[in-house]
DNA sequence: TTCTTATTTGCAAAGGGTTGCAATAACTTT
DNA sequence: AAAGTTATTGCAACCCTTTGCAAATAAGAA
């Protein structure tokens, strides 16, 4: 499993700083066991160096996401949240009706990658999805 | 097919008021060939109805949509654009490199329905959807 | 046709995210 | 160790959308 270490390491590999507010955001990132949102790593920070700026939050998670360091899962609406891409990639099943999120594994989304790229020539992202509906429990 | 007139018949069946604003956003939505952005209404309407205010877009959106009258197609990164329900369903392939938006047999979701009904019990929402990725054009 | 009242609108403010720009500071070079 | 260079930050403004509230108005009652 990749540590924080690494992804500093991979970042002055190329040519990226390192500022002690993308280590925080790491750190906060790192330290999440759920997905984490954009407002939850901010108000960690702020909290211990209270100059920081959320729009620096933004954009680390937009470094970070481009060197595929941690994934993006839009849950719709705007909404999106964060992971680290080494605790592994899954997709996610959003209930409208009591909000729970029931993690989908990343295999169930084989059969529609293979006809988008045979049928439609389109070569999908594998970021994180969020798929929504209503959950079993909903459903009764 | 269903007309504008049926949507209309539907909104006050339900006990919702005809508003002139209502019947133009309406107007602006069916008079559209393609989907249409929030933004795009309010720029047709206040040409004719200076007072026209675009928080009503979005009101009259969200009752259409909870109505089952239009769909909604998040593009992501929050950008959302609306479609009448009774011109056909499909969903979305998004090239992220050109722009490109490539639309999608409902049939294709069929089976990933399918198995998040069966494994997951899980009722997925038959609304539009997009997908990320790179087209034909932009992978060669 | 007028009165009544609950829905809907317009407005203004706010929420979440993005962007341009000047100042700061991390890394490089000397 | 100090200076130079350029990425990065903080700030403020802006974009798109949502929301609270008082004023306006559509539809039903009288």
């Amino acid at each position: 499993m990749e540590k924080t270490g690494d992804i500093i390491n991979r970042l002055t590999e190329q040519g990226y700083r390192l500022t002690p507010q993308r280590m925080m955001v790491l750190a906060a990132i790192e330290k999440s066991d759920h997905h984490i949102s954009a407002e939850e790593i901010y108000a960690q920070v702020v909290a211990k160096y209270p100059y920081f700026n959320i729009s620096t939050v933004y954009r680390t998670l937009e470094l970070l996401h481009r060197l595929g360091l941690v994934t993006e899962t839009d849950l719709g609406g705007g909404r999106v949240r964060y992971h680290p891409a080494d605790k592994g990639h899954h997709h996610h099943l959003v209930c409208q009706e009591c909000g729970k999120v029931i993690d989908l594994d990343e295999s169930v989304l084989d059969h529609l990658k293979l006809v988008l790229r045979k049928d439609y020539k389109f070569d999908p992202d594998t970021r994180h999805l969020a798929f929504f509906g209503r959950c079993a429990d909903c459903s009764k």
